[in-house]
DNA sequence: AGTTACGATTGCAGCGCTGCAAAGGACTAT
DNA sequence: ATAGTCCTTTGCAGCGCTGCAATCGTAACT
């Protein structure tokens, strides 16, 4: 049994197949009877417009992808989780795709014609691309990045302010007086801009509070993972003098920090101070809960899509802005101890 | 600029249209020399296939699409993570949606029509259908059916044995020497098939060691989610006769169930042993870590999507078959204690 | 009444590709 | 030399829809 079409529609109708369009698409005006005579004929035969067929003569996919480097790290599960209702409420649906920080998978679909049309535009957070990287890309590509890069002037970049975001947390940290403060998950490497931005953070905090920033405690990771955290924060436990407060790049870091010193016998935040970045579901329930800084992720969402459409629909080049997304500083009970909720 | 078409590439190797076709995909046979000329002409042009065109004329989207309630649920998040590389292994694109476990929203997905040919077939994990629902769905649409649901003879189930891995974790309790023990997320209504063959397994597994069950102990939840972990916990903990052990539906439960009983100023396991499902890594890293069922997450997205691409390739119906993935469990220290790793 | 104007409807062509089956060409067998 | 065979290449038509511009019909105007 074939499938229902446009022209069996309009068979039935007694119309053109070209009105059972404009029917369908609200396109041009329709007299009240013919509309109705339409969706009637509509609803018997059970008729579904052919996406394929529509985008293939519009020349348009309604289709953007979304490409995170991994699907089961919270902080990208969670985000995910935001960006397509938001798309769908812009009319496109979310083509998923991972790279696991692959540069050269990341390349590839940012390169030229990737897609093979079948995505209008990309929101994609990359890790091992470097700017140099995103600069060659395919420019005719619609292209919104989240997190890691800055916008060179082709493409828009929605984030929050690191600098300042993580200037909260260290501040924090030295408001509950402590004093030897780490940090976990510098990359002073070319993709690492935003765990440089949360560095510069770190040490204006220091400056502001003008305490010196010991260098042999800013510990660098590969990746913002759990494992990253244990690793890093061992090391620092095995220092004769251990810090009193570990300022980590992101939430999953903190939890294996706080993993590592828990494994120790010792306590958070009593001994040890914790805070973490990116506000993820666990923080929220972990024991100790993780204080954190939770960037504005509804918006960060909805700015990046809104963005993506904006550029898909226009006619040229659309010149790179900085979005940010707002932030707040979330005290738990990693760094207030029991006494927080 | 137009984009470059497989007439452009013919018409600078001096061919047909038709054979630049057969070079693409490789399907006549193509005189060497004949295919390098193509070859060379499309890297001059740099000449992509448009997506769109040729799934409108095979009749194929070469999408699947994968729906899950809630994206940021890690049960969820990590199984997609192993789906999509499996999928695109198979020649497939992922196209995600969540529905939030809503029915009308599934059910909508599954019915006539729905994907506009948008989609070849389709793995759904429902949370809000009926078997009823299931049912009455658009019986063209290749589906598999991850987790809740059974069967019915016109889709694929993959799922693992719950009864039996139900029994496996309540006999860990057991043999651990807990005597009252208590189930966190019994759903005795018709969508909670999943959730009453575990609580199938609890019976069992009392059976067996020739315990009685406390039916008081048996708590019903509408979600398997962090919060009503809190919620169950904190009502068994105000009783008169806490349980000294807790089977839990999901890691997620179990999780706020430790939440609540360390909030209380109570030990785990000394005090309670909790023993939760799924194996998200939020257990592995929590404290204490997780004692937990885990399902071959691998295995099942491998399964699911072998199974739904041969049933997209198949001529007529195939008839549903249950698919079981494996499980093992995995002491941690929410039972076995500090000792554990 | 004749003309203009405007809204509703339509026909055509084509988006870029592939299925099908036939045509062309080279080569072997008789 | 001629027919037969097999492999490569091709042309046609069409997937189902929409952009465009033309057409039709009717209401509004002089």
């Amino acid at each position: 049994m074939r499938d229902v079409t446009l022209r069996d529609v309009a068979e039935l109708a007694g119309v053109s197949p070209r009105t059972v369009s404009n029917v369908v698409n609200g396109y041009a005006q329709v007299t009240p009877a013919t509309r109705e005579k339409v969706e009637r004929a509509i609803a018997e035969l059970g008729y579904r417009p052919n996406v394929l067929a529509r985008n293939l003569a519009n020349g348009r996919s309604g289709q953007i992808a979304v490409v995170v480097p991994y699907l089961d790290t919270p902080y990208f599960a969670e985000l995910l989780q935001a960006i397509i209702p938001a798309a769908r409420k812009g009319g496109y649906n979310v083509l998923i795709d991972q790279t696991d920080g692959d540069r050269q998978h990341e390349g590839e679909l940012i390169g030229r014609g990737s897609r093979g049309f079948l995505f209008d535009g990309m929101i994609i957070s990359p890790l091992g691309l470097s700017q140099q990287d995103l600069t060659v890309r395919d420019l005719a590509l619609p292209l919104v990045v989240l997190g890691e890069r800055v916008s060179d002037g082709t493409f828009d970049h929605v984030g929050i302010d690191d600098i300042t975001a993580s200037y909260d947390a260290v501040t924090h940290l030295i408001s509950l007086g402590r004093r030897r403060i780490a940090a976990i998950g510098d990359q002073p490497y070319a993709t690492g801009e935003a765990a440089q931005l949360r560095t510069r953070g770190f040490r204006k905090a220091h400056a502001a509070a003008g305490l010196p920033v010991d260098e042999s405690l800013i510990i660098c990771t590969a990746r913002f993972n759990r494992t990253d955290g244990v690793t890093a924060m061992t090391a620092l436990l095995d220092r004769d003098d251990p810090p009193d407060a570990v300022f980590c790049y992101s939430d999953l870091v903190a939890s294996g920090a706080i993993h590592a010193i828990l494994g120790r016998g010792l306590r958070v935040p009593e001994d040890i101070a914790i805070i973490g970045y990116d506000d993820i579901e666990d923080g929220r329930y972990s024991h100790p809960t993780i204080s954190t800084i939770s960037p504005d992720k509804t918006a960060i969402a909805q700015l990046a899509v809104e963005r993506l459409i904006m550029r898909i629909a226009a006619p040229g080049p659309v010149p790179g802005v900085e979005l940010l997304a707002g932030h707040r500083l979330i005290p738990r009970q990693s760094t207030l101890g029991r006494a927080a909720t």
